[in-house]
DNA sequence: AACAGCCTCAACCGCAACGAT
DNA sequence: TATCGTTGCGGTTGAGGCTGT
């Protein structure tokens, strides 16, 4: 009854990826497209199993990936997203664009997880630890503003709820996913985002800036920001991206052509990940206005609410 | 400087889901 | 309907980096 293993595992590499295998799997799908995994190895001239490379594809080679750390407000999508979805990391990667399941699975695990418990939050059920022992002073301070930041969460939350029992069709997307469970008394952030824009769900909005993508370059080019966090570990370090060959892949001659009409005045504007919340509005209304006019959305930080400056 | 312990994250593994036949 | 092949997902592992002593 066994079933065969994906790949014939004699003779293949494991383990950490050259930048020579990058390289010739890189090129290979930018050439040829996304297809049969299985083949992809074989085709591309490579050692490895079709699984390998596909997760390379998705977890580091992608063009459109995101590097470096979550922002705040990814962050805190997260988190949201994960007391909805629960440990559906694709789902959950699925709303941020440039991020996958993996990077978003490992910073919960590394990061957002003992955050949650620093303040007194059980990370699984996103709920108020059991108050077994008493914290430290310190740690004390920030549960009580945690819990008065989730109470004025919750009634701005409530507020708004009532505003969406009206509108008949907006179904969130997630929640359907989500099945959500009969305990609903956490009204979330992403549910506030999506009404207040009509229901307009994010998933059909590029959310990366054209600067931020993966692209092929020349080597004078040295606007990066972020850094390629991987580059430094397991020997899979490359500079090699920035003289790569994309024969046969063509790049969008502008933003434009990505973003629509007037965008790329108005992108080159969102630079900072500071107006990265502002760029959330801008991508969602397809028409952002000049920086100083922008209409601001905000995300308290307290009391994880949206507001509009 | 050397060592130990901790942390991070890329990569792996096994299973489930899905489509084709 | 059953079986097979392929892809996708989530949990886990371990190499390498970091930090404290």
């Amino acid at each position: 009854m066994g079933r065969q293993p994906c790949c014939d595992k004699v003779g293949l590499k494991k383990g950490p990826w050259t930048a020579e295998e990058d390289k010739k799997l890189m090129n290979f799908i930018l050439n040829n497209g996304q297809c049969c995994w299985r083949a992809v190895p074989k085709l591309a001239g490579l050692l490895r199993c079709g699984k390998s490379c596909r997760l390379r594809w998705t977890n580091y080679l992608r063009p459109d990936l995101k590097r470096g750390l979550l922002s705040e407000y990814e962050e805190k999508m997260v988190i949201d997203l994960h007391a909805q979805l629960g440990n559906r990391w694709s789902k959950i990667a699925s709303h941020l664009p440039g991020r996958t399941d993996n990077e978003i699975k490992n910073h919960w695990n590394t990061h957002i997880k003992k955050k949650l418990r620093k303040m007194g939050i059980d990370p699984l059920t996103h709920k108020p630890l059991p108050t077994t022992e008493t914290p430290p002073p310190q740690e004390q301070q920030e549960v009580q503003e945690q819990q008065q930041a989730q109470s004025c969460s919750t009634n701005a939350m409530a507020e708004l709820e009532h505003k969406k029992e009206t509108e008949t069709s907006i179904q969130s997307s997630i929640t359907e996913e989500a099945k959500v469970e009969e305990d609903k008394s956490m009204i979330s952030t992403f549910d506030t985002m999506e009404l207040m824009n009509n229901g307009f769900c994010i998933d059909e909005v590029p959310l990366i800036e054209p600067h931020e993508m993966l692209v092929p370059c020349a080597p004078s080019s040295s606007s990066t920001t972020t850094s390629s966090p991987s580059s430094s570990s397991h020997g899979s370090n490359n500079n090699f991206l920035e003289d790569f060959q994309f024969s046969d892949f063509e790049w969008p001659v502008n933003d434009t052509d990505l973003w629509g009409d007037d965008l790329s005045s108005c992108w080159d504007l969102l630079i900072n990940d500071a107006d990265y919340d502002r760029k959330q509005v801008a991508a969602i209304n397809h028409n952002p206005p000049p920086i100083n006019q922008c209409p601001r959305m905000v995300l308290d930080q307290d009391s994880w609410t949206y507001g509009i400056l």
